[in-house]
DNA sequence: GGACGATGCATGGATTTCCATAAGTTGCGG
DNA sequence: CCGCAACTTATGGAAATCCATGCATCGTCC
């Protein structure tokens, strides 16, 4: 097992619980961090690191379940749902929304360390997606206007020819334009580029349709 | 709005509740289908057709969650559990197997008509996907041992002379198998190609890295 | 044995892509 | 006004792909 490197955090109005969750945490060698209220949460500067979120759903501010719609929107790590008085419309919601787990006190120690697990082991996976696709999208955002229009017609398939007679320009500029795509894309090969276009969602807006090749 | 062309699947061992579910629904030109127990639903002939499977939790047979398990690994209905006694253990459950809703008696009419509109939609949605990637899996059969071989590093980026290499077999014999390949799978353009091995869940096994060509 | 499909190789030409070099316009900011 | 970035075009050769035609071997099935 690999060096727990992450950090828990705890939302929970009650006093005692944060205490006795931050122990039980410590005494498995866990960083935690609590908070009392989910403005005190939001505000709070967290460290950049593998993470699991520990939410009671009564706070004294808001939800628990409309802060996770809240955060929902940015990047914050996978929910542990933790309360006393739930209910299955509750719960229902929670994992709808994409919350690891939905358990009540008091809970089963080895089903919440289970959670947090998941929960870390999803982060991870999360980071490692994010940090992806955040390289493409700086690679993407390097391209100037006309290369941006030269990548997807590009990767729908059209010939050089094709393309430059979509932007009304010659087929020499055309494969400048692709040739600097590709360089700045750091794609190795048309498979490549085509992949990544896949990845930032860059739709196919032309296909090089023509006979119906059946098999 | 399109025509309700679907039917819902009732499971259930109440025949008082068969029956309500039965009348509601029907008072709402909505087609449906009882059953008694979990062995009655499985053994069935069902139509193909869109479809919504209520399910409740307690059954003679076999437990609803037990049942949703099984039938996970096939192709199969939305579910939306509809249950007497639910805890939310059990609800927590079925939500992460894919559960559209768990909802208790009795239960809002109107969220029971939500649940099934949104089950239906997701059938709609998943038949079309799969019918899409049935064409393509059967294009794949059709393929030859060789070209299976020869698609990966295709659709890799390599170069027609490195994927012979690879295959130690000449440029002139990889290029009619790349051909053969492009027809079968119905590819209009390597870019198709990439596209469609992805779907495929075709790995990229060799890539045609050289330079790092960062920005 | 013969038909058939899978696999393999070759030649040759048309098309396309890849690459470098050279050079023009436009528009913006220092 | 000058530099710079973006966009544009042209030429020319090397490399790769696309395509057709022809042919050989091997194993299987009828």
């Amino acid at each position: 097992m690999t060096t727990g490197n992450y950090i828990v955090f705890i939302v929970d109005d009650d006093a005692r619980v944060r205490e006795a969750l931050g122990e039980l945490l410590a005494a498995h060698g866990i960083k935690a961090r609590v908070f009392a209220s989910a403005g005190e949460y939001i505000t709070a500067e967290k460290p950049d690191m593998p993470a699991c979120l520990i939410l009671d759903v009564e706070l004294p501010d808001i939800n628990g379940l409309d802060l996770q719609g809240q955060i929902a929107e940015g990047d914050h790590p996978p929910i542990v749902f933790l309360t006393g008085h739930g209910d299955i419309p509750s719960s229902v919601r929670a994992i709808k929304h994409g919350a690891v787990d939905f358990l009540t006190k008091p809970c089963d120690v080895d089903a919440l360390l289970a959670a947090i697990g998941v929960a870390v082991a999803r982060d991870k996976e999360g980071r490692l997606q994010r940090a992806e696709l955040g390289v493409l999208k700086e690679r993407y955002h390097g391209l100037t206007p006309r290369e941006r229009e030269v990548l997807p017609l590009v990767v729908s398939g059209l010939l050089n020819k094709q393309a430059a007679a979509e932007l009304g320009i010659s087929e020499v500029t055309l494969q400048i334009h692709r040739r600097n795509v590709m360089h700045k894309m750091a794609a190795a090969s048309l498979a490549d580029l085509v992949r990544i276009a896949g990845q930032l969602d860059i739709p196919v807006t032309h296909s090089r349709m023509q006979a119906g090749g059946d098999l």
